[in-house]
DNA sequence: AAATTTATGTCAGCCATGTTGACATATTTT
DNA sequence: AAAATATGTCAACATGGCTGACATAAATTT
């Protein structure tokens, strides 16, 4: 790719351009805001980190959508329907859709609650289990490539980051959900 | 939002279920996959910090989609039309209908290359920098307040972290977009 | 000069996944 | 008995990905 940043002889003359009105030349620089480069590096790193489980999902015929609610189920067997609309923040609707797909392919289960007989419990089926397992490892590989060169100390401070991006509201819930 | 791991009689019998096959009740843990709150704590950053700009694209009439080009346009006035693509990862299709519409209503402008007269390079017109700006208003602020606790070095190291993330081929031509 | 390549645009259609609103059922709680 | 809760479902719609095919203008190569 070649450099995007143009040099002053090239930037194209406006009088060439009738209809053209007035255009800003200057770049909203990150030099003058520091938090740029975090809010693009987070856009590329997410943009690269979600395409790892791409292959593997076309090979069964799911997307994306799939894959999050596969790997919830699968990290908190036993889930409510409830809790898991809380966690992706779509709607019933949206996940209705997938979770169907999930159940009638036999990946995910539903169970009958034992205390409260509204709820439906999800469980993966051994399937389940092996899809979430096969989705999650090119990811793991990734963030452990990530991690290596990095000392505790590091990986700590990349975690609390992480942690600090996430709405306030929501921190002591993740953290429960990721068990510490 | 209760508990979601259950304790062992909470778990619902499997036999009352007729139709039910075998499930998998343990769940796949971060104690044995120290990557997996990486993984998680990256879905719910990223989930929340893509939501800020909501707010303000909605009063614009525009999607996520919108943003995305508006930002790089922004950050990159002149930019091409194919380095916008290699950057957002889409096709032509998909950028060539949200670009149109930012053009066909003023926050963008095409020009035509002075070196190559087949580009069509894209400048925000001053509406489109206000409309990047109120989108990265909210964003600055929640990595900002994230930042605010830590010291140069870990902000260094947060920022190593997200470059590692982000695929190896493409390390480099992010450094050269995001300046550094 | 002619042929080829490149940068871009566009049409048509499809698919995945998000949305709202309304309504139904079973179960638990009051 | 009534109200609240957990879940499911139907219909319709919007956004934003995708493929494939084709068109145009301009630059490059032969």
């Amino acid at each position: 790719m070649a450099d995007i940043n143009l040099k002053d002889d090239e930037i194209p003359s406006l009088r060439r351009e009738s209809a053209a009105g007035r255009v800003v030349t200057h770049p909203i620089s990150a030099e003058e805001n520091p938090e740029i480069p975090f809010i693009e590096l987070l856009f590329f790193a997410y943009r690269d980190f979600v395409s790892d489980p791409d292959e593997v999902l076309a090979g069964y015929g799911f997307g994306r959508a799939h894959h999050r609610v596969v790997h919830f189920v699968n990290r908190h067997p036993g889930i409510r329907v409830a809790d898991l609309l809380d966690i992706l923040k779509i709607t019933k609707q949206s996940l209705g859709r997938v979770l169907k797909q999930l159940i009638d392919t036999g990946f995910i289960e539903q169970l009958t609650g034992a205390q409260d007989r509204r709820q439906r419990l999800l469980y993966p089926t051994p399937a389940g289990r092996e899809l979430a397992l096969r989705l999650l490892h090119p990811q793991e590989h990734r963030i452990g490539a990530a991690l290596e060169g990095m000392s505790p100390a590091e990986r700590a401070t990349a975690e609390r980051f992480l942690r600090l991006v996430i709405d306030r509201g929501e921190r002591e819930k993740v953290a429960r959900l990721i068990g510490r």
